[in-house]
RNA sequence: GGCUCCUUGGUCAAGCGGUUAAGACACCGCCCUCUCAAGGCGGUAACAGGGGUUCGAUUCCCCUAGGAGCUACCA
């Protein structure tokens, strides 16, 4: 059997959105996971789209997320150019030969003219198609024309009568009569090719055996087969995927300002995860397995569990897979990755990296949650005393006061502080006072962070905090409470 | 307008003629508990509508509705 090769044609035109990166991924999968070769190819024949840098960043995020290529425009290959503006003569060679073959023809009406005719029309919306106008001109007298200097295009001749279709590994049969298609450009009067035409020679000649796409080229792809036929080319198995949305109406995009991935990772998000949930986005590995890594998505890829209709993008449930991947993380990888978030508030030394693991770990979402979570360790928050009233918690201000008092004289005295050690100290509290558990954390907590909600217990907080810093934190907590009970 | 495609809970999605119609996220409740999480247990919630075919339709066919894509010298 044929080596199986797959590519991924992104046109420059921003950054690689979501859906993008769903389309690279799938390709990538399937060529991985039929040990084939997977390329990338720059589809930039539309100079007016394109983006200054956007190329460059496709390559980086295709090797960032791991999705490597085997041929590229700035890795080379046996049959590049990977830049469709550097295959132009390529395009001319074929386009030419096309018109000999019979399958295209010169066309020398302007855009101007048919816009024209397209108006006089008067048919119903969108109803025009090219009236052929150049198409029984000898092909002597077109020649000369072109020789001449005169500007023209190269229109597909579609056949008269029949069907065009092809068969979709997902979607079965498409197809359609040929007196719904139209004569489109293939080469424009600039020399370069429109899509229509340049996927079909790239694709060829690039030896794609499986083109994985959009299905917004699903109701294109019969006439893309009359030109594979016209040439005699092989035609490749297609794959087209439905679209990522952002709601039932519209797709992700980047025009509107949706997330792009590169967003996802300034907002915390890991790659692992991102690319997990999106693999997950419109196909199913037909068993209720939902965690898996790059390679493993390899192993389990299957054009079988591909969806035929479009897939919401639901951001809670990537931020949910995150934080299974955040609490998946070993402790040494964890701290290596918070480590840049911590920094903004403080600089932790090894023990206080274990606690902050320990408390942060289970609680984040994402990578950013971090900062806000521990800054009261940088500055002790402005709170009211009657956060040391919990009802729940059997507290008043009173007992408070007294808890306070005995866990401040008691960690006091402490030799060793560690959170183990403070554990059992204030454990003693309670044994000395003969209260609950909750009668003296709880207010030591609220002294220790200001916070009615604070990752992590008292203990926790305390061992991060240090000797000092706590002690001073449980005496403001008590000037607090005995300005409470002075107004009492 | 025409053509092509799609349609199971709020979201992802299993199902491929006979099921109490899975599972996950989200949501709600309970447990655990020094707060919040995490974790454990449980709950609410779906086959777009109408015709066929069939002993039997979520599943096959047709129609309608809704949605998407294409209908460019965009990709």
């Amino acid at each position: 059997m044929k080596e199986v090769r797959t590519r991924f044609a992104p046109s420059p035109t921003g950054y690689l959105h979501i859906g993008g990166l769903r389309t690279a991924l799938y390709a990538w999968l399937f060529a991985r996971r039929h040990g084939g070769k997977f390329i990338l190819r720059i589809e930039d024949t539309d100079q007016k789209r394109e983006v200054m840098g956007a190329t460059e960043l496709i390559y980086r995020t295709l090797r960032e997320t791991g999705l490597t290529y085997d041929e590229g425009p700035d890795i080379g290959g046996p049959v590049g150019p990977y830049i469709q503006s550097k295959r132009r003569d390529i395009y001319q060679e074929y386009a030419h030969k096309l018109v000999d073959l019979g399958g295209a023809y010169y066309c020398f009406c302007t855009k101007e003219e048919i816009d024209e005719r397209r108006a006089e029309a008067q048919t119903d919306e969108g109803a025009y198609r090219y009236d052929r106008k150049c198409l029984s001109m000898p092909i002597e007298q077109a020649k000369k024309r072109i020789q001449s200097g005169e500007s023209y295009v190269v229109r597909q001749r579609i056949p008269d009568e029949g069907e065009a279709y092809f068969d979709d590994l997902v979607f079965g049969r498409i197809s359609v009569d040929v007196s719904e298609l139209e004569d489109g450009v293939l080469l424009k009067s600039d020399g370069l090719p429109t899509y229509n035409f340049a996927n079909v020679v790239d694709d060829s000649l690039m030896g794609i055996t499986h083109i994985i796409r959009g299905t917004e080229y699903l109701s294109s792809t019969p006439k893309y087969n009359l030109i594979y036929r016209s040439f005699g080319f092989d035609i490749p198995k297609y794959i087209h995927v439905p679209p990522v949305m952002k709601d039932a109406q519209q797709k992700l995009s980047k025009r509107h300002g949706d997330a792009s991935y590169e967003d996802f990772i300034n907002r915390g998000y890991l790659k692992e995860a991102i690319l997990n949930y999106i693999a997950l986005l419109g196909w199913n590995p037909r068993s209720e397995r939902e965690i898996f890594s790059l390679e493993e998505l390899q192993q389990a890829f299957d054009v079988a569990g591909l969806s035929k209709s479009p897939a919401i993008f639901d951001e809670r449930k990537l931020t949910w897979m995150n934080a299974e991947y955040i609490r998946a993380m070993d402790e040494q990888r964890f701290t290596d990755t918070a480590m840049p978030y911590y920094r903004e508030i403080l600089d932790p030394d090894e023990a206080q990296c274990r606690v902050l693991q320990k408390i942060l770990q289970p609680r984040l979402e994402v990578l950013n949650d971090i900062p806000p979570k521990i800054v009261f360790l940088k500055e002790l928050p402005d709170y009211q005393a009657d956060m040391f009233v919990h009802k729940r918690m059997k507290t008043t201000t009173e007992l408070s006061l007294s808890v306070l008092k005995n866990a401040h004289d008691a960690l006091k005295q402490l030799a060793e502080w560690t959170e183990h050690n403070i554990h059992e100290t204030l454990l003693a509290v309670v044994q000395t006072l003969a209260l609950k558990n909750g009668q003296v954390f709880w207010p030591v907590r609220i002294a220790l962070t200001g916070l009615p909600v604070s990752p992590g217990g008292a203990d926790e907080a305390a061992a991060l905090l240090g000797q000092d810093e706590s002690i001073r934190r449980l005496s403001i907590g008590m000037q607090k409470l005995h300005a409470v009970k002075d107004e009492a």
